[in-house]
DNA sequence: CATGAATGAGACTTCATTCAT
DNA sequence: AATGAATGAAGTCTCATTCAT
């Protein structure tokens, strides 16, 4: 039951948006009442909060795995890290939009964990930037922490615009996000 | 007056979000009462609908000029628009911010006005590639389409982080942007 | 002007109903501002009671030139009133239904005036019965409070359904009222 | 509960009149809050539309069962639903002076439900003069519809002046009507 | 586990009215 | 004679939440 509801908000909250989105409104869609929604969860921002924790753990620990893997250079786990946010959008797609949407709305005792997370997610993709300068592999002459942010915003916006069944298919974003950040725009 | 709530209400919208600014909010912080707003403004979606209009007309403005400027190259282009939509973070930062958050707020019949002026500063820039590619400026392997959605996201993102008083430059993160974007990070 | 202001209001309160209609309602119809409508009338509902005072005055009016016309008996005068109750129909419709329709809106202070008139209609033509009643010229069995308030809500209720210009005429309204009232359905 | 809410509402439009009466007003009389108003009624016009349809659905129902009694000749007729309609503002007369007053005030989609049952009543009525006339039991010379018109007007217009508690009695009232409708004012 | 009734705070909005100009 | 700006009270309605059952 609880995963029933998660899996209607996060539709609901996805179309409508959060505040826009009410108990009644989840509880109607699965025929049940109110109360059943309050023996699961504390309180509508609780729900929300189970929501961007699930999402930023999922994603944090997918990175983490890439992280980990010392037979992969910079170049190479710069492409894992834009492919798994890239590949997201099919199989979480809802969650992501409501995670960068609704981030506002959580409890500010709940926001600093989840802050914590996310930034970890974009220190980790800056180390890989960090390291890859350092060995030589990359260019010396840009900031780091930009370089990230810059990344990381191609690949987050595509949340907002990318739709996996459409004509462009996930390889060719992927592919392109790689090739442009990696090589650049302008023929060698 | 007309233009102090609107001010007002950029402001609020910004910190709490459409949502959760009510009227009351607004005219509290004005010193007037909720007669006064809605003698200005058909109601709260009016207004929203009028803080859209005028950013996007305004960007699109922008935008047009450097599009018309028949003595840039296509790298030039890239550059002015990247460097717009970076700049304006500081001149119009709050606008930029609602209205990237709050879209959706927007009445079924108001929106496809704002869609339109939205979509039309992407397919400015997506004819930019085009021509850069068509004129050997630019590579030709990736799709024009996927590239401007990688730019733009790069750069609209940045409004929700970027602060132009911090330790990083406005001239810092354009320049990062464009030298990723058409030379890419790997050295040459 | 304010000759104009009361015809359009008069137009807008059958419409829409007393309550229902805003003095803006009332001034965009006309193209002037509020202040105007403020400049002729003291309140919206001074307006409603001019309204009611010139529709009532104008009823009491008319008829009682019929009471006092000596050479017609009862039976006339009944006829006669019936006339000039269908006949205002066309004549002053909408006032007519305003009258009957928003009388509650009245101030409290005002109300007495007006319904002084609307009995003084009721009680002349009870005493045209008493009269006839008295002369021999109508049957004595009934109570002539009760008729006087039997033909006039026969004659005031056609205010909601009677159209002059319909298939039915004027005439044949009052003649069907006044032959009912006075010789009855059943055959002789 | 709802029940409640209906008859306290019903002596509140009754006496104030429907826009006049506020959702705080009907609570207030009642001790308890406006969410459980919201709680029994979607809107202030819904229960505005139960009122209505209560009230028509009871009349047609008893007028059915004096149509349907094939025993009764058209006067018997006439004068059972006069004696209903008169009879009801003991028995229902907030609910039929709400109903004569407030109909304007029905939502546009659900008008035409009320309004075709509101008519049915009127072509019952109308449908035992034709018969009287037909078998000859009536005067032929008079317009059905006209005449079903004054009947309907003399008993609805008794809702705004009838006190049965008054001097007047029911009986008073039904056989006055029926006698001058029947056999007229004029001796025989 | 789940329901249904009730709450109460607050949201958006309308509108008659006033007043300086 | 008329305007435009502003008020403030009141109105309808929504909704997260609680609680007895």
């Amino acid at each position: 039951m609880k995963g029933k509801i998660i899996e209607k908000s996060l539709q609901l909250f996805e179309t409508k948006g959060f505040s826009e989105t009410s108990i009644q409104d989840i509880v109607d869609e699965m025929g049940v009442t109110k109360g059943t929604f309050y023996y699961y969860f504390k309180s509508k921002k609780q729900l929300l909060m189970d929501i961007h924790t699930m999402y930023i753990s999922e994603l944090l620990k997918m990175q983490t795995e890439i992280m980990n893997n010392s037979e992969k250079d910079a170049k190479e786990k710069i492409k894992g890290i834009v492919s798994i946010l890239v590949k997201s959008i099919r199989t979480h797609g809802p969650s992501a939009r409501v995670f960068f949407r609704e981030l506002r709305h959580l409890d500010e005792k709940s926001l600093p964990e989840i802050i914590e997370k996310r930034d970890k997610v974009r220190y980790n993709l800056q180390k890989v930037i960090e390291d890859g300068i350092d060995s030589g592999e990359l260019r010396s002459d840009l900031k780091p922490d930009i370089i990230t942010f810059g990344i990381l915003g191609m690949c987050n916006w595509s949340y907002s615009w990318f739709n996996p069944e459409g004509p462009a298919s996930e390889e060719d974003v992927i592919l392109t996000y790689v090739e442009m950040t990696l090589k650049g725009l302008l023929p060698y």
